[in-house]
DNA sequence: GCCATGCATAGACCATTATCTATAACTGCT
DNA sequence: AGCAGTTATAGATAATGGTCTATGCATGGC
């Protein structure tokens, strides 16, 4: 018959009646809560009715509660308690603390990335990321789908729905083995170098979009050439001899004694990582948190010549655009 | 800034919001829910201004709770789920599977409520009973202070503010040891009987009270006696020829060699144990479940001869008299 | 037996909620 | 571009909830 009804239990009634169960008093649980004691005396029986038992029994003075009212207090207890710790997750994940987000960085990004969010994700233990890697046109689909919170380019798409900070130079420069006949030379035109044979990264990869566009410029066009999807394996083959290749500096290890970078005309060629944010999906805390860890401790996690840290207007925007945002009515 | 306000969160609001995630879509939940899409919608917007956090975004179609909105899924199933385990606990206890009572019995009655209390408590392991023991005065006491839940009377206080229901018959018997003069005669009289030393139990004890009464009506004086407060101490006593005693057949051993009932006149003195409800204190389901079980399993409890149930018309006053209570407006 | 204290009830009030209908805006698919 | 289905917004309304003040009732101490 009497069903616990719990449509109409309220969060505060459930506050209302362990302050009584703790006070044992209805008129003290009043003073504490800042009500009347009619006040509490009501939502006792409000809450006394949804349950369908009695709650308390006086006991020479003081409220007891009865057995079902013990359980109502355990379980009032269990539940409250619960959304306070909610609360408490809310705060860690407003503040960044926890929480998960998802970058996709163009694979010549990934000499590079790990070196701030390995001391990022030791700072956040709680908060879980997901790296994508991919060459630019995989990027660029993940990013036209909305699949990632964060996106490193160093050419971005049209930022029509997008905002983009820099954050670290590029330069693409050209290598050669050691012992190449242009090695020891101190300039270079590239005409020299056309008919070189050139490995060169995949069509669709950052790099080879960058060098094709210099060339075209140009109007020059390279001899053979031999095409491969790694930098790792362009590097290695240009240093066994198969060839030069353009590569960003990033991706050579900090001593490489058998390559040296040829000092071409026109190189090397200026580029800029950003990250990239879209505007119509809704960056997570967590994300946003990278970002000024990123913007505060870039220059203790890469070398210095590379430094290029314009977060902090990309961070300012956000928030400008945020605000703007959320104020709608 | 928006701290999440717990105040008037309903659980109404937590179920709908469950059902939302669960189904991944406003509509189907409104179906499920019998309520209306745009309903629904106010509902969650009225939650995710609550929580002052995005909940939910649409991907491709379907709803999926961002990370806030997981967890706040995850506490809303606890919480709901705890209050669901808080119904059934309702229901144990209305059935009185379980929870808790006191009954409080003069000590001759623990010869014989174990009987009863011992299968009681097998078939229902969830309850717990406490039992308090002391003389006819003690008990006395202790319902006027109204401590316990039920009582064993064989001669109740009055009953302006109790129910009392027979249970079992009492009588009281003089015993002998085997070897006493008196002890093969068909008949004895009282009068006979007054110079023989009796083991009798304290004042405020029941059996005591019973015997004096009895004698006074009489106009009869004992002579010499010896007062303990125990019908353990008095029945060996009396076994071993320390005198006489009135005491409860209950106190006898199914099987005395050593004791022999006198065939007094007069005697034996018939009374009955009765259960006592307080009409003025709420009486626990379970206790009222004992007394169910009392009705129907005392035949098998205790010896036929003693028999004398009328429980069910105490427990069918009991629930007219809690009827007219609770419907009071 | 009276007074202080604490609890319950009654009546009143306003804010909030729950719910609807109608309609607009968006989304994905063809 | 249009359609079907889904979601959001607006406006309305009845009910509920939270709170007060005033008052009645019980109880324990002096």
């Amino acid at each position: 018959m009497a069903e616990l009804n719990v449509r109409h239990l309220t969060f505060r009634l459930l506050q209302v009646y362990v302050t009584v169960v703790r006070s044992g008093s209805v008129s003290e649980a009043a003073r504490q809560l800042h009500l009347t004691q009619p006040t509490v005396s009501q939502q006792l029986k409000r809450l006394g009715e949804a349950v369908g038992e009695p709650l308390l029994e006086n006991q020479r003075g003081r409220l007891v509660p009865t057995e079902a009212g013990r359980e109502l207090y355990r379980a009032s207890r269990e539940v409250l308690g619960r959304f306070e710790d909610f609360d408490e997750y809310l705060t860690a994940l407003r503040g960044g603390e926890r929480g998960r987000f998802s970058i996709a960085l163009v694979n010549t990004a990934q000499y590079v990335l790990p070196r701030l969010l390995g001391p990022y994700s030791q700072a956040h233990p709680e908060v879980e990321v997901t790296v994508h890697f991919g060459n630019r046109r995989q990027m660029l689909t993940r990013f036209e789908r909305q699949e990632d919170d964060l996106y490193v380019f160093s050419h971005p798409p049209p930022l029509t729905h997008a905002m983009a900070g820099r954050f670290l130079r590029n330069p693409l420069v050209v290598v050669a083995p050691v012992g190449h006949a242009l090695a020891g030379r101190e300039r270079i035109a590239m005409s020299e170098l056309l008919h070189e044979r050139f490995l060169l990264r995949e069509p669709g990869s950052a790099t080879r979009m960058l060098f094709d566009n210099w060339l075209h410029e140009q109007g020059r066009v390279l001899g053979p050439t031999l095409q491969m999807a790694s930098n790792e394996a362009i590097r290695i083959g240009v240093a066994s001899g198969m060839g030069l290749a353009v590569l960003s500096e990033h991706v050579l290890p900090p001593e490489h004694p058998d390559l040296v970078i040829l000092p071409v005309e026109g190189l090397p060629l200026e580029s800029h990582w950003q990250f990239i944010v879209r505007r119509d999906r809704r960056l997570p805390h967590a994300a946003q948190g990278f970002l000024r860890f990123a913007s505060e401790h870039l220059d203790k996690c890469v070398e210095t010549r590379f430094l290029c840290n314009e977060l902090d207007t990309l961070l300012e925007g956000l928030s400008r655009h945020w605000e703007r945002t959320a104020a709608g009515p």
